[in-house]
DNA sequence: GCAACACTTTTTGTATGCAAAGTTGACGAA
DNA sequence: TTCGTCAACTTTGCATACAAAAAGTGTTGC
């Protein structure tokens, strides 16, 4: 996987021509944040303002005013007079907001069985499909993609977007715990399994079952995620 | 009500000695919320970045940090090369908040169920008195107060902190739309008979009960906001 | 050897300077 | 008058400078 920065080398600090639009701490706000998820700033890593902004190519102002953003988020901690770290995997932690998510999906659940257009619905259908063509190959990171999307497609359907916002900033928690489950072909299934019933009750519209149906997945996942921070904390350990 | 602000002409721009331990831009980002919350900094004000340093006694740097942190809480809206404004108080975003905060405080109600202590449920009991008690002197003030700490403790029970600080930032919003609110005594009295039936599940520690009964109070709660805002946008057109 | 201390280096926190974008308002042409 | 244009002013965005705190390092005393 290449890096999405930007070549600091052969960057003599104004790159301002391609982007432009945007505002430089805008996008050192997605860049860090990207290398966060990505995992490319492992949890507690200490965040070296110099350092991070050099391979950021920008100053350490807008890189603070991002930190403090990323903050709030909660996705780093900051630690007063001595500057911020990635927030820590903690399995206590992950349990919280896995529970919050879960209610935030169902919530969303339940409104997008109201809201959804039939064609929103075919157009989750469609992801449907290529996600098990790629489980059906084994591709896990294809896999991921496609089933990230038909989540984001549900929380879209529900078209409320105070909702989106608070469901993105804890999915991104999860989404670092990612990469360290790899998960066992019959738990693969099972999941797959249910989201061919998440679907049918999409489709039927059915906002009650539908919200138990994704409560149920979530408690799933994080029962694989948890295994997989134990996994990855014994062998640390040793 | 008199302003919590440190009075920016005895204070020869070290005042360090009082707070100290906490950082200043810390204490910015509290200050600033609270004159959102509070309604000083009304909807949609434009936050000059030179005026308002001033008046907190500091520099822009720490503020501009403290105005990216609430901007990711939603208290403040970013406009690229324009500064940031105070978010506005839209009804259409205030429907979407209350619907998210009814899912938490519903998700909240039902973890407190099961694992609330019986002090804990006494406390809040003793609460819900005291807000009787000023319910029936006609305090709306107080009655508000101890409105809010009976939810807060309700969230407290649930013994979820990540929940706890998605609640927190979503009520803010709701919090700066309370003033507007001059409820007739009927409903009123309909809040406060709610409130004694939500005591009631909890009491039972009838999770399934207190969910629906929450759920229910916030949708009645967002009727008077939402009248509060429509009568609110009246006065203003005229 | 190692613990405590003083001193140096590094890093963070805050203030300020400067360039660019935005805003305002006067002036002139249609 | 009304609209458009342009220049002066204001404000924001970013970089840098300076101060304070923390971390590191070597030395001394035991």
């Amino acid at each position: 996987m290449s890096t999405p920065l930007p070549n600091p080398s052969s960057a003599p600090s104004n790159v301002t021509s391609l982007v432009d639009r945007r505002l430089l701490h805008e996008t050192v706000i997605d860049q860090l944040r990207d290398l966060i998820v990505q995992g490319e700033l492992a949890p507690e890593t200490k965040l070296n303002e110099r350092v991070l902004a050099e391979r950021l190519g920008t100053s350490r102002t807008p890189l603070r005013e991002a930190i403090k953003f990323l903050a709030s988020e909660g996705l780093v901690e900051l630690l007063p007079n001595r500057g911020a770290v990635v927030a820590p995997l903690k399995p206590e932690k992950m349990k919280e907001v896995f529970v919050v998510l879960g209610a935030l999906e169902a919530l969303a659940g339940d409104l997008a069985c109201r809201n959804a257009t039939d064609e929103d619905i075919a157009e989750i259908r469609a992801l449907h499909f290529h996600m098990l063509a790629h489980h059906a190959r084994g591709d896990l990171a294809q896999y991921f993609k496609y089933n990230q999307q038909i989540h984001s497609r549900i929380m879209d359907c529900a078209t409320n977007a105070t909702l989106a916002q608070s469901y993105r900033g804890l999915n991104a928690h999860v989404k670092r715990a990612r990469y360290l489950a790899n998960l066992s072909r019959e738990r693969w299934d099972k999941a797959v399994h249910e989201h061919g019933e998440i679907l049918d009750a999409l489709t039927r519209r059915d906002g009650a079952r539908l919200q138990a149906l994704l409560r149920d997945h979530l408690a799933n996942k994080l029962v694989l995620v948890m295994e997989a921070l134990d996994k990855n904390k014994a062998e640390v350990a040793r």
